[in-house]
DNA sequence: GATAAAATTGAGCAATCATTCAAATTTATC
DNA sequence: GATAAATTTGAATGATTGCTCAATTTTATC
């Protein structure tokens, strides 16, 4: 591998990974056989095994992969945004239109993993776990910022938001798999924006 | 069966059911087999195809079952508190102590089983929908009845209220599920709790 | 274009999957 | 306690599981 692996060997590894992602998105680990990933990234039991090592190591890198999409998608909305809590609020709020995209499930691959999951699948199972303390930290850090430049109460538990707000993503994303209209998911989202929002200080205040 | 099912087999019944239960709740539809049900509930294939038809038969009469003792322990809560708003917080802060109980899990059953059923368990998924808008409905209800005796603002929307508790039980419970210290879990159930409380109106307000 | 190295193929593997059913056993009825 | 009915048994079924590897094809190097 490494050294005579062209670009497009490339290119292919991460348009199967792309493609592995969606499989593994929609139906969960279990549910998606060997048979539908051949079909899916179009390739022979043994290509996919000299590319990934197993169906384990090919779902671990779709997870990697996910997350990683992700957390970039935090970061472009955040950048779109004067402050942290601006930009936390939009993003949940964007969260809102999850039902109108045409994508493999409205629930995180994250959470849909860490529920599914067992023992026998330990080492994804730790992979979901670090993923999620990854993006628990990007919103800790927000809230860490928001503090320093006085945008939220300094006394307030940074982790503590962190946490609520992964909390609040998981749910509003496991609620938006129900069979539920498009309306009532972003009105649960426009709900949780403005409990962030409600967490800024306001400048005009007297005391 | 019927007519001669005697208290005994009633009785063997709803204990294999119980098992079963456990089971599913544990690893999930697919990552149950049967030779984990037969020996859980020490019955040979035949016995179980006769009581319970299929696996996926067991499988909903289990997710039933679920359902049925959750609903039945949000009354419990809610009958010791003396309004429904207070009811809901306890419930809450209740399910904060989720972490030190010895469960099958600490993520909700139905949720669980949202997230991993696919087209191919459409009857089971069904039945999960259903039950969901069964707790739905009764978190709603609350709400009214708050609403009805002044304990919070007749204006607000008590479906969109219910459907945000819901997705915060729905999120509180996944987040659970990570490999977070007990005390985590309890912080975010009070947090989440305190918002529920800050909707009561303020008897003591000028206006 | 010959040679070597790398990548792909797909038939086939043992193991496991959910399910069936004739036979054996238990339970109910008189 | 004999007869009938209901229940349980567990070996066997065909399908599917994740996976292997000798043979073949493709690609790279000179």
């Amino acid at each position: 591998m490494g050294h005579s692996m062209s670009r497009s060997a490339l290119y292919n590894r991460q348009d199967a990974l792309d493609r592995a992602l969606q499989l593994f998105w929609q139906k969960g680990f279990h549910a998606t056989s060997l048979k539908d990933i051949e079909q899916a990234l179009d390739m022979r039991p043994g290509s996919i095994y000299a590319a990934f090592g197993s169906k384990d190591g090919l779902f671990q890198e779709a997870l990697e992969y996910y997350a990683r999409l992700g957390l970039t998608e935090l970061e472009r909305v955040l950048s779109h945004h004067q402050t942290p809590l601006s930009g936390l609020a939009a993003y949940i709020r964007q969260l809102g239109g999850i039902r109108d995209k045409a994508l493999p499930s409205r629930a995180c691959m994250l959470v849909k993993s860490l529920l599914e999951l067992g023992a026998r699948e330990q080492a994804a199972l730790e992979k979901v776990e670090l993923l999620l303390v990854g993006m628990e930290t990007r919103f800790i850090e927000c809230f860490k910022k928001a503090q320093q430049i006085g945008e939220i109460d300094s006394q307030l538990d940074a982790v503590r938001l962190g946490r609520r707000l992964q909390a609040e993503v998981m749910g509003l994303r496991a609620f938006a798999q129900r069979d539920v209209d498009s309306a009532a998911i972003h009105n649960l989202a426009e709900d949780m924006a403005s409990s962030i929002e409600a967490l800024r200080l306001d400048h005009s205040a007297k005391a």
